[in-house]
DNA sequence: CAGGCGGCTGTTAGCGCTAGCATTAGCAGA
DNA sequence: TCTGCTAATGCTAGCGCTAACAGCCGCCTG
């Protein structure tokens, strides 16, 4: 039983697989994509020597002369910061078995970057494009509007997607967060942040909550940025510095749970009376931090649901743009009073 | 809440662009791509054109044409665990600028996952591969030995390459964080770990680990296991079982730094003397985890390195095969006594 | 003034695959 | 016998782009 070596200079094409099993190549591209009617034996030779040869198809070509890719992209700012992840997670559970695919880009918040990424996706002319924010430069959107595909914007529905818009209002978020605050009786607040000119979530979170305070007669008493550097220490660096600077302050609101939790470790070392004599409130429900000796006040971001749900968007391909809005809940745990 | 998305008009092609510049479709090619001599005045007229059109060139077209696809596989197990996303940050810092781009397939630790992720990777003819580890199915070595362009595989360098490895010992991590434990005194020492039948570095930094304990004539007096669920709280909960169960334990040696620090917390708030009377220590250098009461004994694993070393192997191209061996640097933080 | 050369642009021939017929064999019904 | 059908397979013509080469022009060189 020998079987010719195969020659690895030549790479393989659906022609060595049809002279291996002396069909044509028609019926061969059939067998490997279940498609049309071959028969049972044919099918099998075909199985066959195309497992002997270890044939690879070329899904370039393939594509061209369908017009047909099975790649979903999906452009995200970052993979560091837990949220996206699950998001993805999301997506891809979603378009198991539907025969797409995700393929990822990451912007690091830069929207030049973020254009430029999507110019390349969209070169590869996927069959949908998931992009996280309204927010994108004019030639981004120009272009995402002509891909003649279908697009959704997800975590961020405060503004006006190109099409189709997954994702819960920040602005909403960050106004129920104040009122729960000042609900809990609490007067003297301060607002610790991410320095990120392009987080335009974050940036809609804090406006909400300035507006809720606005109606409630109040105003930040305080308010610090950082950036880079490990989120934890800096949440604890942070935290010291504006208690240290202004006086009597009675609670700490994050941008997100992690320099919240570094907060939180922050004022337990020091003893200080949480939440009876400050309470803490951070964003995003980041389950990696279940754990902590107490439990961070949270909102969630429905994140697996976002992934999921643009992920079903795209892969039924609708033909009416939508906007589906989520609503997180609110999760006071241990830093805030009740 | 709804409005119809643009009509899918005419994609435009290198035609469109050629036809309202009034050059052939070649000069418009070679514009786009700066390449060839193309005189100032064209140049500008071709680019004028294609910007007023929108054009995005079609790049399963130009791959099928010119055999040449500047994308690299990038295959990992997860992109939730902190050690991945830092991996993919140093891939896409070398890849910048060579004009290669990152695509990544995440396999959740599953080998026939990771085998169909191989083969859609493949079947897009990248000019390289990157993948974690170097266990794989026969049919993923089978289909990459073959494939004819680079292939990293990242991470450990305990084994048998497919051509170029970077990474590594996880043995001898574990060798050597047993003999920092056994010089430091402590005699007494339990595993706690993730029970993953196919994380296969954990597993060799456990024999390395249990090898050198067996050389000082130790072994270990209990272990754990866990899986799924937040590592902050696992890490909590399985260190409180172990310790329940398992008397006079002087020493917790965790597979990663999360469940570690869970361990770390909840020792703490026991108000057990570390690292007096009990020892800890995790792997991998979260920084993540910088900003905790006390700094857990770690050893990083030169992830951001790694990536920046494949992607130059896979960017320079070598014919030569290479194994690269990084060094870990054992950070004793505040968890192991002097 | 032939010859050549460099700068610029166009022409030709595919890349490897698949849509959309066309073709064949085999067989049932009239 | 012939037609009409179905199931299985093959053929042809691209998909949109680029490698490779073939012009063309003006300008120099000897």
């Amino acid at each position: 039983m020998t079987r010719p070596i195969p020659d690895p200079r030549h790479t393989l094409t659906l022609r060595d697989v049809s002279e291996a099993s002396g069909v044509s190549e028609m019926t061969v591209s059939r067998v490997l994509r279940n498609r049309g009617d071959v028969s049972a034996p044919t099918r099998a030779r075909v199985l066959e020597a195309a497992r002997a040869l270890g044939y690879v198809p070329n899904k370039i070509a393939g594509a061209l002369a369908s017009q047909r890719v099975n790649l979903v992209g999906v452009v995200i700012p970052s993979l560091s910061n837990m949220v996206f992840p699950e998001v993805m997670t999301g997506i891809s559970s979603t378009l198991d078995g539907t025969g797409l695919q995700p393929v990822v880009g990451v912007t690091n918040y830069l929207p030049d970057r973020e254009e430029s990424v999507i110019y390349e996706m969209l070169s590869w002319r996927p069959s949908g494009m998931i992009i996280a924010g309204l927010e994108h430069t004019d030639a981004a959107r120009a272009m995402l509007g002509r891909a003649g595909i279908p697009i959704v914007e997800i975590m961020d529905i405060d503004g006006t997607p190109i099409n189709h818009a997954v994702g819960i209002s920040h602005r909403r978020a960050g106004r129920q967060m104040a009122e729960a605050i000042i609900a809990a009786g609490y007067r003297r607040i301060a607002f610790l942040g991410t320095q990120m000119p392009n987080d335009f979530r974050a940036k809609k979170r804090l406006e909400g909550f300035e507006e809720a305070l606005a109606k409630a007669g109040l105003s930040l008493v305080d308010r610090e940025y950082y950036s880079g550097g490990s989120a934890l220490l800096k949440g604890r660096e942070m935290t010291a510095a504006v208690l240290t600077r202004t006086r009597d302050i009675d609670f700490l609101y994050y941008s997100n749970d992690m320099i919240g939790a570094g907060g939180l470790l922050y004022c337990l070392a020091q003893g200080l009376d949480v939440p009876g004599r400050i309470g803490l409130a951070g964003f995003n429900g980041v389950e990696l931090l279940d754990g902590l000796p107490a439990k961070l006040a949270t909102m969630d971001a429905c994140r697996l649901e976002i992934g999921q749900t643009a992920a079903r968007i795209i892969a039924e391909a609708p033909g009416q743009a939508q906007v589906v809005e989520l609503f997180p809940t609110l999760q006071a745990g241990d830093t805030i009073r009740p």
